[in-house]
DNA sequence: GACAGCCAATTGTCTGACAATTAAACAGCC
DNA sequence: GGCTGTTTAATTGTCAGACAATTGGCTGTC
């Protein structure tokens, strides 16, 4: 009841969500190839350009990668954590950007997440998860280190929190939070009394982690958390000052 | 150092991806209007059809939107939850068929990200969010539900326990989850006991949110990811013995 | 001033062609 | 016979030009 009141809908999208369904019913299975270009065209009695445009969308969603030459066309592709991992990011940096999300609304989701990994991590940390922590532990201590370094021995902390909970699905999901939110942390500079603070907490957490002592890190975290917020929350407030003190432009 | 080496990647992959960094980087702003396809073209030196499939690509990511006619063209896409949503389920989707995750890991990483809803969820609820709970409850409670309905209605049940937490960015995650893991769902078929054992749960879960008890919101949810995996282990063990006795085909 | 019709801009699609790439088939040589 | 180099077929990547469909603005008329 739906395909002559309202063709609303491109040609190409068409094919690409009847391709996409395919997919992800499993009517199409990892490996498989496409009919040629020249094939589906036919067969959807369209143009190739029209096909080309769908099969292109669903290589931006990494469903199919294409080969050129004799043994060539479009296969479905296994899709690997890397590839959406990718798309997570891009995708949960701009719902940060665009929907104009609290700081502290997107903070609290991440660390809500980081606490949920907290039982496991301690139940299954290992030697190298915790060697790991110390050693980030070890670069952001020092104060020669930059706001850059710092910030991405602070991502590489807590990626190896996470991973060493052994859960792919949560590292997957809690990667894309925490790098969506980067830039958002970049935008804090830390001065050298906040450091001292972050890397003592930051210590707590691989405490509790290697004591496998699940309450304790997930008071660290919650403790992370609230200084987290309360520093952006006050470099917000110095930058509203400053732009009320200058109303310029 | 890598145009003339590695000119592995296509025309139109490089035109999308100038034109993905120009938005997440800031350059395009929500609402902008891109050049014309004619413009992109003669900008980059390729024809309309490189062009063309460099935007359904994009578009394919629900960056940009289109649209016809004089004042038509191509404009940066106000990224919605819904939008995001729709590619999180699919990728989580895939990911869970396509790289063979244990039901077991799945569930884990559900339930652990809820229990992260948890606490949120017992500071925050409101009579709408029980008011939900409870009206789901007794549906689940009806023996003569089908077991799509059961299914559907647990996942609404679990998704106004989210709902509750009043975090747009965990409800956006979690829902993608567990929309994904639905299918797996489906496949236990719930005997009258396990409908009892698991509505025993939820409300278990309903009492501790509307007591604002987040620890026995936890340990009900942790009974219930308990329960549920023990649940889908022995369909599989039944399956497998099944498939033993009859090696057909 | 309101309305109808035309017009221009833009995307959507088609046709036909050629270039680039890849693996397999084939011919030739040792 | 086996190896090597070449041809060849299949397929995707790209181009050019054209036309259809759609949409908003413009103009002319009443």
């Amino acid at each position: 009841m739906s395909q002559a009141s309202i063709p609303k809908t491109d040609r190409s999208t068409e094919i690409a969500s009847a391709l996409r369904d395919a997919i992800v019913e499993g009517r199409l299975l990892v490996g498989d190839r496409l009919p040629s270009e020249a094939e589906l065209a036919e067969q959807y009695g369209v143009s190739r350009p029209t096909v080309r445009e769908a099969l292109k969308r669903l290589a931006a969603q990494s469903l199919i990668r294409t080969r050129r030459g004799a043994t060539g066309g479009a296969f479905v592709n296994h899709l690997s954590y890397e590839a959406a991992h990718g798309q997570q990011i891009t995708t949960s940096t701009l719902l940060l950007s665009m929907n104009a999300i609290a700081f502290e609304t997107a903070c609290e989701a991440r660390f809500a997440m980081e606490r949920a990994c907290a039982p496991l991590a301690c139940a299954r940390r290992e030697a190298a998860h915790l060697q790991t922590l110390r050693a980030e532990l070890a670069r952001q201590s020092d104060a020669r280190l930059s706001d850059e370094g710092f910030c991405a021995s602070d991502v590489a902390f807590h990626r190896a929190l996470v991973d060493a909970a052994a859960n792919p699905v949560l590292s997957y999901q809690l990667a894309g939070a925490v790098e969506a939110m980067q830039p958002l942390m970049n935008m804090i500079t830390f001065t050298a009394r906040d450091r001292h603070r972050i890397v003592s907490m930051h210590e707590a957490v691989a405490d509790a982690l290697e004591a496998q002592d699940a309450a304790a890190c997930d008071a660290a975290l919650t403790a992370l958390e609230r200084y987290t917020i309360d520093l952006a929350g006050a470099v917000m407030a110095r930058r509203a000052a400053k732009a009320a003190a200058r109303p310029g432009s």
